[in-house]
DNA sequence: GTGAAAGCGCTAACAA
DNA sequence: TTGTTAGCGCTTTCAC
């Protein structure tokens, strides 16, 4: 690759200043159009781009925001990052990928782009990292779904209602033995109000709930195994009202395994209900979050964090049930 | 936020030279261990944190590459991307997400980063932008089951292999009216090995080939509509080979809504295999495309790119059938 | 209206 | 073994 063509040469070439050069580039201060047009046709003869290192040397900002979710290979991620990409592409900013999978150090080390100012800002949905890297900062970081620290706001489902509305789905439908699943959380996490209004819901009902951890991070046939177990242990189940659509389609499999039939023997509710879920399993009831909602609401935040002003520490997003013929 | 603690605020604190901290932050030349000790104890007094931006300025290089795919809200995209992700991680890269949504504006601005120099290098599996603008060039860029100039190398799975397995499955399952589904593609692309396949397969079986068309870019509903097409134009199809695992399952929900069962009443195969397919859509019968190897490959081919070093202008990747039971 | 000059923070010849 | 100096390419204050 040749030299790169500078401010200087389109300077030298329209007979300016570095400074006017630079001037018109940035449409900024008094300049005549003679200047203007000079300037323009030796930006245009050199075929002149800007160094957008150099801009942003000076201005100590990448326009660059990092996405740190445990992976985007998930059907709810990968919606949610896409559409995060979207909102913050129409403002300018690019988004790099951070898959934490799990990862406590990958995750630090995303923490670490913003804190070298390598990133302008991070949206966050998971949170293995030592929670003092995020605690020390009010820098710009909005999470999604998690609980990171008091800076931190969140934009979360209404995942109580959404929990009251999937149980109450499976009680109409008659069943009078229901297991959630959910997965470990030692830490306070929006996700855990499903698990709240799922046992308010069934002792209201009279009703004893038992819920069973399936943590995110393991393979599908670690999760796969634990579902089975369920049937194993309570072989009355006769409802099932899993965390995520993930775990609820598992169910099915696992329930089919051992010849029991959705919805005949088993009635499932999921929870997320991303557009490519519905798609490969349309069957499926669910409770949808609205993703491109979440989106918006998440950059509009970053976007305020970022500009230096107050943001409110929570933002709840409706979410709506989908009525597959699963439950 | 302070002001930023520099390289010069490091160096004054241990009485040294400016240059002598920089050799001693990049491990570099002849220094004596009092001298390193004497720096180092005094980044840790300031917290030291080296500008990242700067560092690029005079390296010219940013450390990140673009992923343009038309959407990472896709099972096949999904896995490519998280699995490209952590392979360019393991390199020190940072992967920005470029979703082209099928907008050529949007993937010939993320072209526009890579002359700008705000990455270093593109993974593209989309292209919308006009040709040209990846001709001109010799920039390091690599490209997935797509062709995009001859400059540009490939990295495609063995399609014409997956079209043969998939149309044979489909004749020794007993087919006799096996309807294809692909893009509409004026341009030369590696998909189309597998329509190719698809036809001399059936040809040798002495049969006629028929291809629909679905665009990828069109909304679901929109394609749904076509699938169900395929139906009204031929009620005596009894086979389908689509050209992905969401028409393919597509497919399915058009044949369910007139009455007709898979596999009973018609047969289908997809393509990708993708895990996210695999653990909605476990009945799917489809070619696997071996991800983790393609996206091991393209990063390959890119840093190798980006060195400077010569590469194979085109590489394919074996595939395999997952046997479900629609197949 | 426009130019000269300083500086964003870091790196690397070249001297010492 | 270490310090001096000159950039990397752009922006901006301050003269003129």
């Amino acid at each position: 690759m040749g030299k790169q063509v500078k401010l200087d040469d389109v300077a030298k070439l329209a007979g300016v200043s570095k400074n006017t050069a630079s001037r018109v580039l940035n449409h900024r201060g008094y300049l005549s159009q003679k200047t203007i047009d000079k300037v323009h046709a030796a930006m245009a003869e050199l075929n002149y781009r800007p160094n957008v290192i150099a801009r942003q040397l000076y201005r100590q900002r990448t326009g660059l925001v990092g996405l740190v979710f445990p992976t985007v290979n998930n059907p709810f991620f990968a919606e949610l990052e896409a559409a995060l990409e979207r909102e913050l592409f129409d403002r300018g900013i690019r988004a790099v990928m951070g898959n934490s999978e799990n990862n406590p150090q990958k995750e630090e080390q995303y923490l670490q782009l913003l804190y070298d100012r390598q990133i302008d800002g991070l949206i966050v949905g998971a949170h293995n990292a030592d929670l003092t890297s995020y605690h020390a900062t009010k820098l710009p970081i909005v999470s999604i779904e998690r609980i990171v620290s008091n800076q931190v706001p969140v934009v979360a489902a209404d995942n109580y209602t959404g929990g009251q509305v999937a149980t109450e789905r499976l009680l109409a439908a008659g069943c009078k033995h229901i297991i959630h699943t959910n997965y470990p959380q030692d830490l306070p996490s929006p996700n855990l109000d499903r698990k709240a209004a799922y046992e308010d819901v069934l002792t209201q009902a009279g009703l004893t709930p038992l819920t069973y951890p399936i943590p995110f991070d393991e393979p599908e046939s670690a999760k796969l195994e634990r579902i089975r177990q369920i049937f194993v242990d309570h072989p009355e189940v006769d409802g099932i009202f899993a965390d995520n659509d993930t775990n609820a389609r598992l169910a099915i499999s696992a329930a089919t395994e051992i010849g029991r039939h959705c919805p005949e023997d088993l009635k499932v509710v999921g929870f997320d209900g991303a557009a490519i879920t519905r798609l490969l399993c349309p069957e499926l009831t669910t409770i949808r979050q609205d993703i491109p909602t979440m989106a918006r609401v998440a950059v509009d935040l970053l976007a305020d964090r970022i500009a230096g002003k107050p943001v409110a520490p929570t933002t709840t997003v409706p979410v709506k049930l989908v009525a597959g013929t699963t439950a």
